[in-house]
DNA sequence: CAGTGGTCTAGACCACTGC
DNA sequence: CAGTGGTCTAGACCACTGT
């Protein structure tokens, strides 16, 4: 039987900690002392009802919580799994630097093959749009803009959605436009049009996904996201603009650097 | 009745979305509409099966799903309420500035009183320990560590627990080793040793909060926790602390400037 | 005390997976 | 097909809250 090794204790069922948390604790033990690695079989619903002697919904709680912790997940038929973790992608400081758009990459692709994903791109979707408050009191400028909508892939699987936010008067008539923007990506062809960049703002929160974000990002519940909105200036201090972007938070770690002067 | 006003349509049985994620969409709705505001009681369980004449643990179903998503919180013998999110701290890339020490100030005080908060650390504890790999694989010097850890709150609540590892060779016989390091903070007393900073690192990541880390930061089931990793080099190079930091994810906006060169 | 959510039982039928 | 998890019912008893 599957529990044989990984449920070494039983129920007690005088103590003040609930039955499916007491069942809950020894399977995340499992789990945490790697008796159970990623990508294994949990022991399935009817054998945990067995082991331990308790109702279906008792069993069924302790696997919910494992599942809200985001250390495991289920899949219809076929049994819950210790989740497995994608390998996190370390963003530099420094990837938007000007050499990494010399090579005619955009700053997706370049972060990607620096470690040896493949990475793609799709979903791509550009309107002219009514910025939201977030996005237009960064821009300030009031008037119309562009919003480039896309997914982004890292071997297949999506990790990021992103939003840019161009004013119309810099992105009409240009490849802005155009779902290939050409090479060197967007920031490229806003400095084409006369505005050179200085520098960039990144604004970084974490929240859970929405149930739209956990779609697109095939997220379990249990993995939160980055929002990050980065605002984009040129030598003239003016914001060319804003990139509203969504990471699946598992996947990214983002590193900065500071000045302590 | 309160459910009045706020659950206007009925259960599609021959739907093929679940019962409980109709009727979870229908309160979701209410919240994100602002039918329904922070703070604010959801109809109870007795009123919800009332009203859609389901089973109990139809309705239960449907109120975790919206705790599990961060948008209520259930309350023991009260009932459930839509969560109230605490106003965002905005972390600014400058915060570890020298001008800011030369106040007089930690960076955590100086923060705070920016916002008109007022700010209190407790949980203190000072010790030589040996680092975890994550802290020694960037202090990359093989030596003896002072760990200092404590929690700092924000208007009562607390917010963010940290440790910081410094060499013993730089902490042994200052004031580092004493609960309160003194006007500046821990990084003065660096300075003072002959370190003067000259940049920060900080590597950032997101994912739920340990059972520890939610008690002590007394956080709700969904809420995630930022994770950052603060590396301070000196003026040679030199990684002189790393501080570990886990900040309650909800409670604070990091703001970072990049250069575009 | 009445009203609330927390835990648990013992069933039922369904949909999906893999052999 | 057997085995899996997904949904749902109809109860029960408990612990906590506020009056």
């Amino acid at each position: 039987m599957v529990t044989k090794g990984i449920l070494i204790d039983r129920i007690d069922p005088s103590s003040d900690r609930a039955v499916f948390r007491q069942i809950a604790d020894q399977l995340r033990q499992a789990i945490e002392s790697g008796r159970l690695r990623e990508g294994e079989k949990l022991p399935s619903e009817a054998e945990l009802i067995e082991h331990y002697g308790v109702a279906r919904m008792t069993v069924r709680q302790a696997i919910q919580e494992l599942r809200n912790e985001g250390l495991a997940v289920a899949e219809h038929g076929r049994g819950v799994f210790v989740r497995r973790r994608p390998p996190v992608k370390r963003l530099a400081s420094d990837r938007f630097a000007r050499r990494h758009r010399k090579d005619g990459k955009a700053a997706f692709l370049a972060e990607s093959e620096a470690v040896g994903a493949t990475a793609g791109v799709d979903m791509i979707a550009i309107n002219e749009v009514q910025p939201p408050e977030e996005i237009s009191e960064r821009l300030l400028a009031n008037e119309p803009v562009v919003a480039r909508s896309r997914r982004y892939l890292r071997d297949g699987h999506p990790v990021e959605l992103a939003t840019s936010y161009i004013p119309a008067s810099i992105a009409r008539g240009t490849k802005i436009m155009e779902p290939n923007p050409g090479p060197g990506g967007i920031y490229a062809r806003i400095e084409d049009q006369g505005h050179t960049l200085e520098r960039f703002v990144e604004d970084v929160s974490t929240r859970l996904p929405t149930r739209d974000e956990a779609k697109l990002l095939n997220l379990t519940s249990g993995t939160p996201v980055f929002r990050l909105i980065r605002t984009a200036y040129d030598l003239e201090g003016m914001a060319v603009e804003v990139c509203d972007t969504i990471m699946s938070g598992d996947a990214f770690l983002l590193s900065y650097e500071l000045p302590a002067h």
